[in-house]
RNA sequence: GGUGGGGUUCCCGAGUGGCCAAAGGGAACAGACUGUAAAUCUGUCGGCGUCAGCCUUCGGUGGUUCAAAUCCACCCCCCACCA
């Protein structure tokens, strides 16, 4: 039985890989597409729709977390996974992008994030160190160190700074966390902002620290499609081979994609699960937008392609109707579809690259979503 | 039969002489969403338009006025209470 962090790469299709990451809670496929499940639940649907969706890791988040119902209670209930009833492998966001998200209500110090509850205004204070101990509380299979995640725009000298800030947190981090403790694995966050030559720093800093997993972090936050990929590719080839590669919070289908192509083995996004409440359904087709009139007779499954039990069960028609009506089972069933798909376009990834023929697998969704970038 | 209240753009509903094609909400029609302060947000929403404007509209008809959804007269509906 190998231990947690074991990663073994299983073959390659150009810098796309197939590997296997082993977690406390089981082995993950890679590439990995990973649900969001900030606050202990993916949204809208239950741990059995996961399995059966075929999820094979989600993510939680500390910030959200740790302020509600708090880190502590969740231990006291044996730990996020007997918490919310989850078993197999889970991964914790620090809170770094609550940073950049809630910058309003925070302030940045060496030490770590002062910032105020969006909840209820109450004065906290996240160190590297302490958002460790919450993310042990939580008992997450994989841990991410806290980071800035620096704003779209940031110049060269505040994102130097910021850099600078988040090495130094990852490195206390480190420090906190050896390798191996508790079967939980840390993962540490390639900053920089959009300045290559600082990306690279980060880089060289961070994957000298010995982490079990490295991530991208502060792409999406603004800037075009052209300029992401572009820093996709330059960064990716910068983080060891040998360990898994993580893509923070992208992202849409073509993106994904992109990731795989460059050597990205995990990805989480919010997209499918806060588009399919918003009525935006991914198909094989491209974008779906279930609301528009065109649909309100349209007695054809969502996507035939698509084997989720939304589109084996439902038409368009009725998953409009729900959607208007703001019926409840509107944000299952669309979730329940998206999650599905996005699930399936990382196991089809897998399954390509293990045939050689990833460059066609992504032509495909290019032709279905637009030429890209 | 009497008294009082009311009829506003698809719906509800503000507006009581000019700044009114008429607040606000809903519906409708589009769009956005990338480590979730998101079951959220944005735009359009009488017609025409070369975007300056022009035309039609506030129960009906007629009138007052430079100007009326707003004032006056009569008429038609609706609601409440009293007989």
């Amino acid at each position: 039985m190998p231990t947690p962090g074991n990663f073994s790469l299983l073959t390659t299709d150009g810098p796309a890989r197939r590997a296997q990451l082993t977690t406390a809670h089981g082995i993950v496929e890679t590439p990995a597409f990973m649900p969001v499940g900030t606050l202990g639940t993916v949204k809208a649907l239950c741990p059995r729709d996961l399995h059966e969706a075929k999820a094979q890791i989600i993510l939680g988040n500390t910030y959200h977390l740790y302020l509600r119902p708090g880190d502590d209670l969740v231990a006291r209930h044996g730990g996020l996974h007997a918490f919310m009833g989850w078993d197999k492998p889970i991964l914790t966001d620090s809170g770094g992008f609550q940073v950049f998200s809630l910058s309003s209500l925070r302030k940045i110090t060496d030490e770590g994030v002062e910032f105020r509850s969006h909840l209820d205004g109450s004065a906290h204070l996240f160190t590297p160190e302490k958002v460790l101990d919450i993310q042990r509380n939580l008992g997450s299979d994989i841990m991410m160190v806290l980071d800035e995640c620096v704003p779209y725009g940031a110049d060269a000298e505040y994102t130097e700074k910021s850099l600078a800030l988040t090495t130094a947190w990852a490195k206390r981090s480190r420090e906190n966390h050896a390798p191996g403790r508790g079967g939980q694995l840390l993962f540490g966050i390639v900053q920089g902002g959009f300045h290559k030559d600082l990306r690279a720093r980060s880089a060289e800093e961070i994957c000298a620290l010995g982490f079990e997993g490295h991530a991208i972090g502060g792409l999406s936050v603004g800037e075009g499609t052209a300029e992401m990929y572009e820093l996709i590719a330059s960064t990716t080839p910068l983080l060891p081979a040998e360990k898994p590669r993580y893509l923070m919070g992208v992202g849409k289908p073509l993106d994904i994609l992109e990731g795989i192509a460059n050597g990205i083995d995990m990805f989480d996004c919010v997209l499918p699960t806060r588009n399919a409440r918003n009525g935006t359904l991914y198909t094989s087709q491209g974008k779906v937008n279930i609301k528009r009139a065109e649909y309100k007779d349209d007695g054809s499954p969502l996507d035939p392609c698509c084997s989720c039990y939304t589109c084996r069960t439902f038409s368009r028609a009725y998953l409009r109707h729900l959607f208007i009506a703001q019926e409840l089972l509107s944000y299952r069933l669309n979730t329940i579809h998206n999650v599905h798909f996005f699930l399936e376009l990382a196991r089809g990834a897998r399954e390509a690259i293990e045939t050689g023929s990833f460059a066609a697998y992504q032509a495909r969704y290019q032709a279905a979503y637009g030429e890209s970038p």
